[in-house]
RNA sequence: GGGCGAUUAGCUCAGCUGGUUCAGAGCACCUGCCUUACAAGCAGGGGGUCACUGGUUCGAAUCCAGUAUCGCCCACCA
């Protein structure tokens, strides 16, 4: 069988992921086994893959390879989040694109659009996941609208209000005038600005001509204006207390009112009060019972209220309005000023704030088992770093605004039977609703007609907080979710720490009284060479599917992973995936490598490859233990990096080139049979991260039943320590060898001689890997000093490669001066230590010790340099 | 405005409760090599006052304080 050169990914990519599909190696059902669950973070449902779900997916990936290789019962479990706010306005797009207004349809129809679209779109990041390599159990594919959760929305809705959680109340909240929906609080973005500060001038009332100048950066508001307020301790504007003020260009008289909320220092020191418009306002008014006057529509259009611009947009108004204020001389003065405004996350539109009959749920008490067991490490973020930023949130959680006003999501189960704020009962059904809504007006004469659902859906959020309990259908049968609840692992990234991951361990004590999951691990954000984030409005983010293309999904999934700890951003650069593809490139090479040799039964194992057996075992012990250790600390990269070192550098370079036979002759059976059972277990470590190419070798070592997916995490153990630093004290000499072969020119393929003065303490266990991979004719001790020879010196001993043809003596000389003044350099400070009687004092006695060693060592180096010298002469 | 974190080689980062893992890794770079596993490679090599200033200590990248710069989170200053 003729093995190609190169890995080719692609058709081994589409080979092993059918085949792992239909031997079913992804499906999980509960048994006896130990289980580990992921449940991922639910992408948006007419989402596509971006390089942030390939990192994510590549670590969750990852850990649950590894965890099914460790024969755990493993379920990923994957799914679509409906995201109601991201996909109604995409439907609404769309349907404006075809000359259809949202406000033209039923809900029925628009929803049947939503349906329509999401039919279309839905889904495909889940098959782009599948490329990736994705190992989810995709018969339990969910959907936060699947009717069953759909109901286990409902239902926590309605458990969480007849508790007294949830609650309706008329407050102010941030409103988006382009969806036209309410949001909750971490929906709204803040930016600093450059915005003008204007000073405008208010003639108080019945004087001829005193004014007084509030600032403001909003103009357009004066329109709603029912104060102004002072600091009752200013004493700038003694004479206004009690007076009022004309509100210029509509000339309503308002009220000056005095409030110690009031910063004297900022502006003027008077604050125009415009309770609709302004938190704080609102505060103010509700404080001094001031009128309200709502002058905004819910499209951010200025209202009848207002008088003046009725129709126009916010922001032409404040242009306008700037004008004419300033024609008609109230306008005093602009200044240019830096501040905070709210955008939608979504929408990115200006919020509003805005005065709404919304529905709440009150987080205070919901929320207090979620903060302990965070603190006291029940749960374990990584890296830990997070547990401040979710500390404080925490701490300071508000009432959740969970209502929106969309038509796609889950629909509020409240049902009025009359006008008043509290002519309502909740429940599942009409029926149900009809039930409730005798009891509580009294009267019987209600019928289903009467009754009106909520108009509304709930946030988002509201659904995905119950993601890893609903998607075991936890509501319904207890035994999927006994069985996997609570998962093991949330990977995620930090900026949905509030949205989601706070939320769900708020719900999963409340509801199952139980953590969620016990790690999560935050992974950062993908960001280009310069730093920026990856964001199609940008067009820096390279298409996930293309880089699969070109280097293989082993090769992006390595790429990922190369340089990406918890918790820090990712600078992306293709060239971490060439690095990736380039490393399964060298793992593909060294099989073809071992494949390639001929087997010869009764061939004795020659000597280097003997000790190269017995080295690597117990390197490879060492290494696999330092591997499940990184994996323990969730210290993913370091884990792919002791792979990828233990790969190229003890395998490839020094294994593989030690037991190779020369071109053309074959190897012995023990070799041959101890070098592929280190590779098996090497492509078992890979797997994990790499898990196409390692399967593809896997079946080409052999004809085979068995699955690398499926087969048996290599077990580390135990190691000899000494015998890995007698060989690496065996690779120093051949890198000595090496070294001068470069500095003088002598070709790797001439035999050399290697001459070494030592003492008998010297360990000769690795001499033939010196002589193989030195490429020595001969290997001799001598207690003489070899004349004519390059040399170096490692621990103690001298090693010698006599002259064979022209050398540069002078060259030699002056290699060796540099190093004899270096070690006396080292000598004196050594000395300058061991001659200060506090050192000696007051240092640990072993310190004192390898200071004392490091001096015999610098004055016995410095006599050997000094006799080489002396016998160049 | 409040809080948290960071600053180590050109880049991305390790360096645990001060001392042989102490100045490291990968990539990049430089110099040789088209050596029949791999040029997507092999061998060798250079490179850092550990942000700055003080302090504690026999000894500091490591502990403490301050300074500077960057990042993140939170907060209603018009």
């Amino acid at each position: 069988m003729e093995i190609p050169k190169k890995f080719e990914p692609v058709k081994a990519e589409e080979k092993w992921y059918q085949h792992w599909m239909d031997k079913g190696y992804f499906y999980s059902t509960p048994d006896e086994r130990e289980p580990y669950t992921i449940v991922i973070p639910p992408p948006n449902v007419t989402g596509v893959l971006h390089m942030g779900h390939m990192l994510n997916n590549t670590i969750q990936d990852v850990l649950v390879r590894k965890a099914r290789m460790e024969g755990k019962n493993a379920c990923w479990v994957p799914g679509t989040d409906h995201a109601s706010i991201a996909t109604e306005a995409k439907v609404v797009n769309k349907l404006r694109a075809e000359g259809v207004k949202k406000s033209d349809l039923s809900r029925d129809e628009f929803l049947q659009h939503a349906w329509d679209w999401t039919d279309k779109h839905g889904g495909i990041i889940l098959d782009q996941l599948k490329k990736l390599g994705a190992s989810c159990d995709w018969n339990r594919t969910r959907f936060t609208l699947d009717k069953k959760y759909y109901e286990s929305v409902i239902d926590t809705f309605i458990d969480l209000y007849n508790k007294g959680y949830i609650y309706r109340g008329e407050r102010m909240i941030n409103w988006d005038p382009e969806a036209t929906t309410a949001l909750s609080d971490e929906e709204v973005i803040y930016k600093e600005v450059n915005s003008k500060l204007f000073y405008i001038r208010y003639k108080i009332e019945d004087t001829d001509d005193d004014w007084l100048i509030i600032a403001t950066t909003r103009p357009e508001t004066i329109l709603g204006d029912s104060a102004i307020c002072i600091h009752p301790d200013d004493k700038r504007y003694e004479h206004l207390k009690g007076k009022r003020a004309i509100v210029p260009l509509i000339g309503r008289s308002i009220p000056i009112i005095e409030d110690d909320y009031i910063d004297i220092e900022f502006g003027t020191g008077c604050l125009k009060v415009t309770p609709a418009h302004d938190p704080n306002d609102y505060d103010l008014g509700a404080k001094h019972n001031l009128e309200t006057i709502n002058i905004l529509d819910e499209r951010g259009k200025l209202n009848a209220n207002a008088q003046l611009f009725v129709g126009e947009d916010r922001f032409d108004v404040r242009k306008k309005i700037a004008k004419e204020l300033e024609t008609s001389g109230y306008l005093v003065k602009t200044e240019d000023h830096v501040n905070k405004v709210g955008f939608s996350e979504r929408t990115d539109a200006v919020i509003e704030p805005r005065l709404s009959l919304q529905w709440f749920c009150a987080m205070k008490d919901l929320s207090k088992p979620a903060l302990d067991n965070v603190m006291n490490d029940t749960i374990q973020f990584h890296p830990p770093k997070f547990k401040n930023t979710y500390r404080h949130w925490m701490e300071n959680i508000k009432d959740w605004c969970i209502s929106r006003q969309l038509w796609w999501g889950h629909r509020i189960p409240a049902w009025y039977y009359g006008k008043g704020d509290d002519d309502y009962v909740v429940a599942k059904t009409a029926e149900e609703a009809l039930g409730r809504a005798w009891e509580k007006s009294g009267n019987t004469e209600l019928s289903i007609e009467d009754l009106k659902q909520d108009e509304d859906v709930l946030d988002t959020w509201f659904s995905s907080w119950l993601w890893p309990i609903s998607v075991f259908d936890g509501f319904e049968s207890d035994e999927e979710l006994n069985y996997y609840y609570p998962t093991n692992d949330l990977v995620t990234a930090p900026e949905i720490m509030f949205f989601w991951v706070a939320r769900m361990i708020v719900a999963g004590y409340e509801y199952k009284n139980e953590m969620p999951f016990k790690n999560v691990y935050f992974t950062g954000i993908v960001r280009d060479k310069l730093g920026r984030k990856m964001s199609k409005s940008l067009g820096n983010s390279p298409d996930p599917l293309a880089l699969m293309e070109k280097y293989g999904a082993d090769g992006v999934r390595i790429g990922m992973l190369l340089t990406s700890p918890a918790g820090n951003d990712l600078p992306f650069d293709s060239s971490l995936c060439e690095q990736g593809r380039n490393f399964c490139n060298k793992v593909w090479n060294a099989f073809r490598l071992i494949k390639g040799w001929e087997v010869q039964e009764g061939l004795e194992q020659a000597e280097a490859a003997a000790s190269a057996n017995l080295w690597f075992n117990e390197r490879l012990n060492q290494q696999i233990n330092e591997i499940d250790d990184n994996f323990s600390k969730f210290r993913i990269s370091d884990a792919l990096m002791s792979t990828y070192k233990l790969v190229w550098d003890d395998f490839c370079s020094w294994y593989l080139e030690i037991i190779k036979p020369d071109y053309q002759q074959p190897i012995d059976k023990t070799t041959y049979d101890q070098t592929i059972a280190y590779l098996e277990r090497i492509l078992g470590l890979l797997h994990p991260f790499a898990p196409f190419v390692s399967e593809e070798i896997w079946h080409l070592i052999k004809e085979r039943e068995d699955d690398i997916i499926v087969s048996q995490w290599p077990t580390g153990g135990d190691f000899d320590a000494k015998l890995i630093q007698k060989f690496d004290h065996a690779c120093e000499i051949v890198s000595g060898i090496r070294t001068i072969r470069k500095d003088n020119n002598i070709a790797n393929k001439v035999k050399v001689q290697l001459m070494v003065k030592a003492d008998n303490s010297v360990d000769k266990s690795f001499d033939d890997v010196i002589i193989k991979l030195g490429n020595l004719n001969k290997l001799e001790y001598t207690s003489d000093k070899v004349n004519n020879a390059f040399s170096f010196v490692y621990k103690g001993a001298e090693y010698f490669i006599p002259f064979n043809e022209n050398v540069d003596l002078e060259g030699e000389k002056t290699k060796l001066l540099e190093e004899l003044n270096y070690t006396r350099g080292f000598l004196n400070s050594v000395q300058k230590k061991l001659a200060n009687d506090r050192f000696v004092n007051n240092a640990p006695e072993q310190v004192v010790e390898v200071e004392k060693q490091k001096e015999a060592d610098a004055i016995s180096k410095i006599k050997i340099l000094e006799d080489k010298l002396t016998r160049l002469q």
